[in-house]
This record gives structure tokens, sequence and C-alpha cells, in this order.
DNA sequence: AAAAAATACTAAATCGGTTTAGTTTTTTTA
DNA sequence: TAAAAAAACTAAACCGATTTAGTATTTTTT
């Protein structure tokens, strides 16, 4: 029933001590020093029985997985895949690897990754948390387990971090947008908000408004439900555009809700930038195909993941002291879906 | 140093064997006869102790890691995040877990991928490969090792596979372009295109020209090496609009090719369906997002999921027999983005 | 020629679980 | 009342590696 080969086996084959073998084949056979005579009978070996080290009995022994997790809310979303990709590359080259899990926004079905996830014995998590309490992390912090906070932060508590200005950025984008002429601008949030990073792009809108001497009615911040985003989206679109209402600017505050309100501008005939102006948070590449191209925040993802795993290995490799956290600015990139007026 | 706590430490703190503690903790104490108080103190206990499972020892012992592995080309292509997703969740529903790899299209890359997931001892794996010789399967084969191959199919050897019509999907689409008035239809595929997918379809192509009484001349594919495909595809473009030369229909074999295909497009203001008609392989969200939206074949990726997940995972459960192949045939999803002629 | 050093190797503990094959004590049956 | 059965538990082997602390043999030094 047993069909893979062990240091044991090849140790009986061998007539030598799995000790021999193990040395060897983990490269401290000169340090020992096995006679090259005898590595290379070893090596001989392991080549001809086809041998494949368990890593699992390695791991269990040595205490190590050389696997990170990485926790976002949907693989499936361009901006999370993105990232794994960044990530996976960057841990590549150190001879890590990654797992991903998506939460679908569940606090709960977050948790249990992140129980799961340490139980498997990673070496360390890099997590979009959609919690909205940090309990978790508290609780990571308190064993010391290796981990970073990427993209949504928690204040409240002190844990390595890599994000952007999610403040400014908004607050630049609606500016840009009344510094064009609009005077009435719509957000269209997700809800629950209590996301950092969604929570702060609300109160730089918020702020800009208010700073360009708008007053800011309630009307003005939509939020759209997180499991029917696209339902929502056109409805509030429809009625957004009713003749007596019609809005002039409206910005996304996440692709999710950037992705849906381009599919109802097409199905619900809207045109942009005439009809409306448009600013989407989070560059994805569908906002380069459209006609026109559609003005965008654009987070440096690369370098936020690069960040991100340089924090987790250091952490990882040296006795963690103090946390890290790292902020980019992301920038508006200016393309067709604004045009003064 | 050793901060967790493991079964062993329970039993010394409860004063009773790690046997009684394993049996409790995995529900088969009423079967062994543990009386319901023991029961209950050792599972306070692991609450109290705040104890957790340490499951590379679990799996070490019982050949299991409950985890399956997906290689792909790239996880940020819309086409795999989705196909990750829906694996993902498959899987959930059975306890099982993923861990995902992208390759680059590169075969070293991949065969080292695969070699490192079985020495992770995963449970078995879901493949698009990229292989040119199926070696990597045949071994796995040969060593029972359970895998599908999803996506890119080897007809030399006899593995599990989930895929689709490719050659019909590309004949049906390629007479669909031809139907609307289009005698000169070009396609852009990716190079080295020995992948069976690729192959597949461009002999859909091929044979679709020769059946509606074109001349199929070599120019009419155009091989865009993968590595460069942005340059390559507006070069090509360029040169396939100059006046004396101008095409009139495109086929973009993959979902790849295609964005890249409508970011030169946009850049070089070629408009659609006027200048050229078009049609792409793969439907991702962007094509509904366009200016005309784009007319693409639709691969049922949920489906393909679903059973590249229960091949899998009946033969990981049950001692694997026959070699199962599941075809579907994909849908032409007409769009705005071809027009008749 | 005895002591020290170098060479070439190995026994056994360990990581943290699971599982087999018991053992001991009490209760029931014949 | 002796034998069988049931109840409650456990010792020890095992999974496949790594690593510590050796041992045995040969070679070098004094």
């Amino acid at each position: 029933m047993k069909n893979h080969v062990s240091i044991t086996d090849m140790a009986k084959e061998l007539g030598v001590s799995k000790t021999l073998v193990s040395l060897v084949l983990n490269n401290k056979a000169d340090k020992q020093g096995i006679s090259k005579k005898t590595q290379n009978k070893v090596l001989k070996c392991a080549k001809k029985m086809n041998y494949k080290p368990n890593l699992m009995a390695r791991g269990l022994r040595i205490g190590k997985t050389d696997t990170i997790g990485l926790v976002v809310s949907d693989i499936a979303n361009p901006f999370y895949s993105k990232m794994a990709r960044y990530i996976e590359d960057f841990l590549g080259k150190q001879n890590f690897h990654l797992a991903i899990c998506s939460t679908d926004e569940n606090t709960e079905k977050e948790s249990n990754i992140i129980r799961l996830m340490r139980e498997k014995q990673f070496d360390g998590l890099i997590i979009s948390s959609s919690q909205k309490k940090p309990d978790d992390f508290k609780q990571l912090l308190r064993e010391d387990y290796p981990f970073v906070l990427i993209d949504r932060n928690f204040k409240s508590i002190k844990a390595n971090f890599v994000g952007i200005e999610n403040y400014d950025a908004t607050y630049h984008a609606i500016k840009h947008l009344v510094g064009q002429g609009y005077n009435n601008v719509t957000a269209f949030a997700v809800s629950p908000c209590y996301v950092s990073s969604i929570k702060e792009r609300i109160n730089g809108f918020r702020d800009a408004m208010k700073d360009s001497g708008i007053d800011f009615v309630p009307e003005m911040l939509v939020e759209i439900p997180f499991n029917e985003v696209k339902y929502t989206v056109k409805e509030e679109l429809l009625k957004l555009t009713r003749p007596n209402n019609k809005i002039k600017a409206l910005f996304a505050i996440n692709n999710n809700i950037a992705v849906a309100c381009l599919e109802a501008f097409q199905e619900l005939n809207i045109n942009i930038p005439d009809d409306i102006a448009f600013v989407a948070f989070d560059d994805i590449d569908a906002y380069k195909l459209t006609t026109p191209p559609i003005t965008a925040i654009d987070q440096p993802l690369e370098g936020m993941c690069y960040h991100a795993v340089q924090i987790l290995l250091n952490e990882i490799n040296k006795p963690a002291k103090s946390k890290k956290s790292v902020i980019f600015s992301p920038s508006l990139i200016l393309r067709g879906s604004v045009k003064k007026q």
C-alpha cells in the first residue's frame, strides 16, 4: 500500500543509517565528514528509487512549512488576483509558497480560514480583512504569529500594515470632479462599510465636498449592499437619472461597484462623460477598454505587495520586535470619463 | 520557546493518556467508551489551554492534507482567477482547501510546482498544463497520483480531463463571421501554440475557412509570442490596417490576446465593428463593458470546475479505476462587435 | 607507543498527532 | 462462584523526516 520511498527505505537498501541519508540529501554531509563515495551512493540511490521528500514530515520536525497564507474577500476580483500574483512572485524568489482563500466578506468564514491556516502551520499570513473588530488579530499579536494586514487596517491595534492614503486619494479625486465643474457628486459605496479603506474613502469624499463649499446631504452617499451590487447599482442609477433628479458626477468606491456601474451604463444607455462624469477607485484593466476609458485611482499594487512580503518574511526570520506600516499615495489617472463642463 | 499546546501537554495537565485526549477531540470517544465526564474535562481543558491541532502532524500520520493544488499559467488572468474561485468553493463544500500556483507558461516551472505540490503531500492536483509533452503526467499516472487536467489536454495519455470543444466552438464562431459577410478573417494566436486548446482552435479556424470556400493563406494566422503580447498585437494591427491591406474581421484566440487587441483598438483608433469585426475566445467581464460589447465564446467555467472537483475527489476517495473525460460545448455570445456587411 | 585528532559513520530522541492491541476494573451471565 | 462481557482507559508503535550526542576506526602528533 505504501507507494512512496522514505529515507528509511533508502537507508535499508544501502545498509547505512537514515541519519546519513538525511545528511547527504540536505547538503550537510561534508560538514559531517561523510565520504564523497558514500554521498554519491546515496544520491544515486535516491534517483534510482525516485525518492521524494515528505515535506510534511520535514515541516513537522523543523517547525516550518515555507508557506504563507493570503486571505482576501474574493480571489476572482481582479484587484485581489493581481495582488495574489505579485505576492506569489515575491514569495517565490525567497522559496516560499502561497495558499489563497476567499472570505466573501464573511466574518465567520474569515475567522475559520485564519484558524485553519494556523493549524496548517503556515509560517505567516497576509490579510485583507473583512472583520469589523480586530479580535482575531489581537490574538495573533498576543501569540506572536507573523502577519501583515494589507489594504484594510485596524487603527485600534498595532500590526504590520501595507496600504494607501485612501482619504487623500478620494479627496483629491473629488476635488478633481469639482474642479471640472461638478458640484453635485454622488458616491456609490458598499455596505456594510466598516472596513477601514471604505470608511476612509467615504470621509475623503465627504470632506472634499464640504471643503469645496458644497452642502453635504445624505443622498449624496448611496450604500450598495455588498451581496447584491449589480441589481442595486442599476436600481439606484435609474432613480438618479430620472429627469428631475439628474446627477452629474458619480464616484465608485471600488472596482466591484465600478464594474456594476459600467454595466448599468450600457444597459440604461447612459453616456459617459456626457450624461455623467465618472471616477472609480482601484484601477483595473477593463477601465482602459471602455469608451471613453475611465478616470481612476490607481493603487501601486506591486510596491504594496513587495513590502508586505518583505515585512512578513523579515518578521518570520528574525524575532519580531516593532511593527511596520507602509502607506503609499495612489495616483489619479486621468482618462476620458470626466469632461469639463 | 515552544508556544503552542499539544495533546501531550493536555494529557499531562489532566493526568490521562494522550490516546484519550486524541479520541475525545476526534469524536471517537463514545465509540471507545470514554465516559462523558472525562470527555467534558478534556474539552474544557482544550478550550482553556487554547489548544490548536497541528494539521501537519495529523496529516503525516493519516497520510492526507485535505489540500488540492491548482496549477495555471497566471492566476491574475481573469479566466483562471474565476476558475480558482469556483474550484475553491466546490472544494470548500467538501472540506478541502486550495493552493494555487502560476507557471507563466514555463515548462520547467510547472514541473517544479507539480513536484513540490506532491512533496507537500497534496491529495491531488488540478492542472491547466503548459507542457509540450505529457511526461510529468505519465509519471503521475504510473504512480496513481490523483489529478485532473482542465482546459488543456494531452491526447496521447489517458488522464482525467475537463474541457470544451475548442474546435467546434471556433469553427462555429468563424462560420458566424463568414455568415455575416466577412471572407477575410485573421486569427491572432499565441505562440508557442502547442497546448491542445490553442491547437484545436487553430484547426477549427482553418477548417471553417476552408469549408467556407475561402483559400486559407498562412498570413491569416498571426502568431503572437506569449511574452510580448501587448507590443506584438499592436504592431500586427498596425500592419494589418494599412490602407492597401485592410483586414475586415479578427478572431482573438484567448482573452490575453483579446484584451491586447482591445487596448490597441483604442490606441490606434480602430473602430469596432465598423473598421473590424471582432470575436474573442473566453468570455470575460471586460467584454461587456466595451462599446460595442464584444461577441465572444463563453466557456461554462462553473460546470467545468464542478466536474473537475468531483472527478478528483472521487478518485481520491475511491481506489482509482478508469479515467473520466467531460467535454462541454461553449456558446457563442452575440454582442455588438460583428455587424453584417 | 601512548595520546590526541581526524574521519566516517550511527543510535535514539524528537516533532505532534493517530491507531492498534491491549490492560484493569467492574458488572453481568451461566 | 467462576467465566464472560462491558466499561474505561492506556502503552507503545507509527508516520517520515531532522538533529544531538555520540561511537568506532584510522591517522597524526608528541
